[in-house]
DNA sequence: TCCTTATATGAACACATTAGCATATATTGA
DNA sequence: TCAATATATGCTAATGTGTTCATATAAGGA
């Protein structure tokens, strides 16, 4: 019976897609200006603007990394003219990334 | 003042060593063989061989992946005889993997 | 339409990461 | 001491990642 071992519950490894979606995300989480900017998109929208003079980062590179996030679903963006409003968009990961900040602080 | 902004909660950055400890424990989250090996220690301490023959990776990879977990005191060892048996060093960050995993699944 | 502002994109570079091979080390038992 | 087993380490090639500069696009107002 080819693959059994991939459908019951004995195997004590994850499913490619799975593994896929995890390593993705954690691999999102683990860059420090990525997570300067989901910090700052959990306590507020901001423009891509804000983000640049808030966190000092080049235009560019902030631009990169909302994409970066957006592919992943992690943020999301509305328009008033010219101007792009960035916020987070996946409640569980901002717990996530919350929860580990919280404990980086107290270790 | 100098430094004024960073000493109080109206800042809306991370410092600095926090962004540190985060972004590393985050970035070794996010690589999929370390992923499969500290899923697979979540459920059970396990010989380096073990993790090797379950895991189907190379004996070195694992060693050196190992080495990489221990460093970020995410994985310890005990010795029995010249086998060595490795599991998981930090509850808090299983339970994060565990809940990341959770949500992979369920989307 | 033209200018200005806001943001996105493409290319290139420096650097980091990963896996694999070969080999080293360490422990046990004969 | 020597062999066998278990694990670690050094090096390297391939690949991936993050930032920057320069430039493109897009929307609004004069």
């Amino acid at each position: 019976m080819d693959g059994f071992e991939y459908e019951n519950g004995l195997n004590q490894d994850l499913d490619s897609e799975t593994l896929f979606i995890v390593s993705q995300t954690f691999k999102a989480l683990g860059d420090p200006t990525r997570i300067r900017i989901l910090n700052l998109l959990s306590k507020k929208e901001c423009s891509v603007n804000e983000i640049v003079e808030t966190l000092d980062i080049r235009q560019s590179t902030v631009s990169h990394q909302l994409r970066f996030l957006k592919n992943l679903r992690l943020v999301k963006y509305r328009r008033e003219g010219t101007t792009l409003y960035y916020s987070h968009d996946d409640e569980h990961v901002m717990l996530i990334l919350k929860q580990m900040i919280d404990h980086a602080c107290h270790s």
